[in-house]
DNA sequence: CAGTGGTCTAGACCACGTG
DNA sequence: ACGTGGTCTAGACCACTGC
């Protein structure tokens, strides 16, 4: 036995069922959205007890992989446009009412990465990027200068695509079976420059928010880098702490 | 058998058993850092299977209220600066280091709380409240101007004091056994006003991130407003979302 | 009605920290 | 060696959903 088996039996039952459970989504023999077996037939399969198959898919419920629902079965996170942007925008409006924010034609473009992307995205020398520069709108007007960059490898042919939607994580695990599953964002609060006060409409200088974000997928590496220049105005960003 | 009754019945057990030990927290039966009873003690005294009883601790663990040690025991959670620091101050230098502020002398002051005030501190007219208003320091110089409100009714005392402590959660929980154990914050870019350039040291207009918290205890009432506006300079505050 | 997840029990053994 | 929390089992019953 080497020690790489020790190490895998030293670790909970539910923990290594976990991960085969994971890796079934990962790998798409899980698709978005499907029925995934019961409790039972999972205990079986693995061969561990009913309680140790529940333990392991109630950490996937609690990642927020898949979704129990009582009497129904267990099924596997499906992204809507909806569900993207309660988790990933946000963005609420003075009545504390989440914003739902428009976007405008939004072109992708195939790049080499540069050494900021390379360093944010954790690339390797000489690897392609898609680059994408859009603009999203409130009330039909302008308030979020949005650049985003992900890593060409892991969209194939995206950059030969004429448009993208408004949101991109549900189209990112329908078309490419990518799932975000978190993000971190790096707020500070910076002037408008010029070409930034002429797409968002304001004056030069105008104090912004902006947010630097990383998002992540089922593997710990980076999707995306992705840097939005809010003009709040009545607006706010909100994060919760516990 | 009264409705009341009913409903308590048909929560589970768990849950149940989950809301009597909180009172025992929230009603200072429990101490800070105290050991608690294990789960057999627990399990006997509330006539439920030890299983069970684990749930209900697990629960308390996944809030932050418990801390669980293999081989030692539970304990109630016992905030010290550090931990009120690395939970609620959620800004990091430009390699990522989480900042360490100081902060100046700072002064309470009793008054009866304004209409914003009891807005956000959920306080009937004539509520009385205690304002502090301070500058933090981050390697002796002035980057945060705080202004913090809370509640009279529940510091009794304070306002009396000729100083407050550098964290005030940890010294909230020692001094009057109140607890807080999330906040939400809502976060703005501001331009410096001419009162807050001359604290801060530095332009009249200079971007600052405006940070504006509602903290809450174990009852689900406001113990804190607190505004912070912030010169970030190379430094970003980071939220992680899931 | 059958099938699913949710709760609950009683008991066993393991891993860890302390004396 | 002892007591703690952590894992695991086998089985029971409940609550909800959809046919």
């Amino acid at each position: 036995m080497n020690s790489a088996d020790e190490a895998e039996e030293s670790r909970p039952l539910y923990a290594q069922v976990r991960e085969q459970l994971i890796e079934r989504i990962r790998s798409g023999a899980w698709k978005p959205g499907q029925l995934i077996p019961n409790e039972f037939e999972i205990a079986r399969e693995f061969g561990v007890s009913q309680g140790t198959a529940r333990k392991a898919i109630s950490a996937l419920a609690d990642e927020q992989l898949v979704h129990r629902r009582q009497g129904r079965g267990t099924f596997v996170v499906q992204h809507t446009p909806a569900h993207v942007l309660f988790r990933f925008f946000q963005l609420f409006d003075e009545s504390r009412t989440q914003i739902i924010p428009d976007s405008r034609k939004t072109v992708p473009v195939g790049a080499v990465a540069n050494e900021r992307e390379r360093a944010e995205l954790g690339l390797d020398k000489g690897a392609r990027v898609i680059r994408v520069a859009r603009v999203r709108l409130r009330k039909d007007k302008p308030f979020i200068a949005e650049s985003i960059v992900f890593p060409d490898a892991l969209f194939p042919g995206l950059a030969e695509l004429p448009e993208l939607p408004n949101t991109l994580y549900d189209f990112f695990q329908k078309t490419y079976g990518v799932l975000v599953v978190r993000a971190d964002e790096r707020i500070t609060a910076v002037a408008a420059d010029t070409e930034t006060a002429r797409v968002l409409e304001i004056d030069e200088g105008t104090p912004l928010l902006r947010v630097d974000r990383i998002a992540f997928g089922l593997v710990d590496r980076p999707l995306e880098w992705r840097v939005s220049l809010c003009h709040l105005q009545d607006a706010h960003y909100l994060a919760r702490l516990r």
